[in-house]
DNA sequence: GCTTTTTAGTTGTAGATACAAGTTATCGAC
DNA sequence: GTCGATAACTTGTATCTACAACTAAAAAGC
């Protein structure tokens, strides 16, 4: 129990900006993504991620992992997703407890169509909103945090500090 | 409908680390809070935000736009920490439609007891990971993406550029 | 001043998420 | 190979949040 180093003034207002940022960001890309495309940000990002991996096929736990989703929000999103007949479940042959989830033709459409959208309203909200040099800055910083946050890499192929 | 601009290779690598981030950093700041307070950051915020105010008293509305919260949310929010009696709501003498919400002195002691805990671990995860340098960077570039997501100021004093 | 419109806040209802418990299957000890 | 522990999901239940409908009061139109 030592006393708290309380934040200097330029700390204080670099953390009120990213809490305001962090509050403030998801929201948004939900919104253009639900507005055109009837999916949550996190939708689309496990379609996203079905989309890269081998055979468009992962095993619930790997997309849980990879999404940093908790197996029962999982579970209930894929079977909403099962139902607009973007992705199927089907069994593993390896682990008979397992089970493999495939985007379908459908789920990969969906990611086509809904992918320029995405990407445009990511470029107007931050990318094209900064500098080459800050672009760049942000893609050290954000490493740097995922060493405390995410320390085994898990949502990130991790790419070399 | 012009040609979508993809992102180049950094830009992504920049991206995908930055929505890591978004995923998993309000994650851990609620656990902290949770665990150690039995508050969640949003009850935390809400907290905090009155106990900077002018006789620690906001008009419910002014709370809200604080704090990005929907009225129905923040309405709700307001009756469990009114259980707690950590705040109060009282009528508005201006504006009958109104109300306005105190820190109770319970409230107060609660964020004062609160504060070190949280301060300590937005300094483990953020701040003193980050060098001088960085920590500078970062102020600039969220102040930058606030222009966009928040261009009236409403969750900042608009600390100029 | 009376009516219409807008604003402040609360509540109804539905969807989303978490934690815990349940099910089925693999793994490890022996 | 049999038994207890662990792992991969799924489902039950409670809480949280959003959107919409509701109440009450101020503001605006005329």
């Amino acid at each position: 129990m030592t006393k708290t180093r309380w934040l200097t003034k330029d700390e204080q207002v670099a953390w009120l900006r990213m809490a305001a940022v962090l509050e403030l960001l998801p929201g948004v890309l939900d919104a253009q993504l639900t507005r055109d495309e009837d999916l949550t940000h996190f939708e689309y990002y496990v379609l996203a991620s079905l989309s890269e991996a081998p055979r468009r096929t992962l095993r619930i736990t790997a997309l849980a992992s990879l999404t940093n989703a908790t197996l029962p929000r999982l579970s209930r999103v894929l079977t909403g997703l099962e139902k607009m007949a973007l992705v199927e479940r089907s069994e593993c042959s390896e682990d008979r407890r397992a089970k493999n989830v495939t985007l379908t033709e459908a789920g990969w459409a969906k990611v086509v169509k809904a992918a320029p959208g995405h990407v445009e309203n990511v470029r107007g909200l931050v990318l094209d909103q900064l500098s080459q040099e800050q672009v760049e800055q942000l893609s050290s910083i954000t490493a740097q945090l995922l060493t405390r946050l995410d320390p085994e890499g898990r949502m990130f192929a991790s790419t070399g500090g």
